[in-house]
DNA sequence: CCTTGACCTATAGTTAACTTTATCTTGTAT
DNA sequence: ATACAAGATAAAGTTAACTATAGGTCAAGG
């Protein structure tokens, strides 16, 4: 009973050799195994997988995330470090998300201009004075 | 008259290496050469430069940053084509930020969890009948 | 018993995006 | 003239995160 490596990989949408892989690099020292030796994943399990995957997916390495994992097996003395874990991490995330907004900027100004352009049947459209008005103002968007 | 690569990583904050990497991969056809073979930029060139930078820091590889490059040296025949990638784009995009919030739903929840294990000096304290509720509010949140 | 499919480990290979290194050329200051 | 800083190219090296391969083990069905 448990699940089997496959089983996890259909239902968390990583792959096989993911999971094998997150086990080699250290992520996954909570996953029990049979007595033949192959991996038996526990329900709980997943709540783990979905904490690594949350961090991966917003950008932690691999490594700082066996960091975590390393200090959640320590107990309590370790608390304050994981709290911090994610208060930096938040903040990190929250930078991404304004610095992804800001570039939405200009990815909403060069819709416009492509537009305007198609609209114009030319790109030369943009290279009058209003345009370069235009620009100026797309310019202070820049990143 | 111009920028040299060194002038231009200084203001754009890519390094030197960077900016002959791009050049190679295509990304730069744009920028002259003085007679000696150095580059020159010029204050155009930055434009570009930001475009660039707002699609690779979005998450766009180089090779289809090389390509809309290329249509938009190919002129008004290729307008719809490079709406279309800004369009594509900007969905993707917002597919970012809006998975980015939702992990970041999970990451507040560990920041409440381990406060909450602090102030009780143990993470036991989540291990009763009341936090199984509060854990499974949670995994309502998971991805 | 034996085949078959799923599991295992270890190791090698891949890809993207750079970065470093080696070697050469150019342009300005003494 | 010459030194030297800064520019150039080509090619090799790096890093992260997988992915694929080779070779072996185990447990159930025929």
């Amino acid at each position: 009973m448990g699940y089997t490596v496959s089983k996890v990989a259909e239902r968390t949408g990583l792959t096989i050799s993911t999971l094998r892989y997150y086990d080699k690099e250290g992520l996954l020292p909570f996953v029990d195994r049979t007595a033949g030796g192959a991996r038996n994943f526990k329900e709980s399990d997943f709540e783990w997988l979905a904490v690594i995957t949350c961090l991966k997916q917003t950008g932690m390495p691999i490594k700082r995330i066996k960091q975590f994992i390393d200090w959640c097996l320590e107990g309590d003395a370790t608390l304050e470090r994981r709290l911090n874990v994610f208060v930096e991490h938040k903040k990190e995330v929250n930078a991404q998300i304004a610095a992804l907004k800001e570039y939405m900027k200009k990815i909403d100004y060069k819709i416009w201009y492509y537009e305007t352009a198609i609209s114009a049947g030319t790109e030369a459209v943009h290279n009058g004075e209003k345009c370069k008005l235009l620009d100026k103002d797309a310019e202070e968007n820049d990143l």
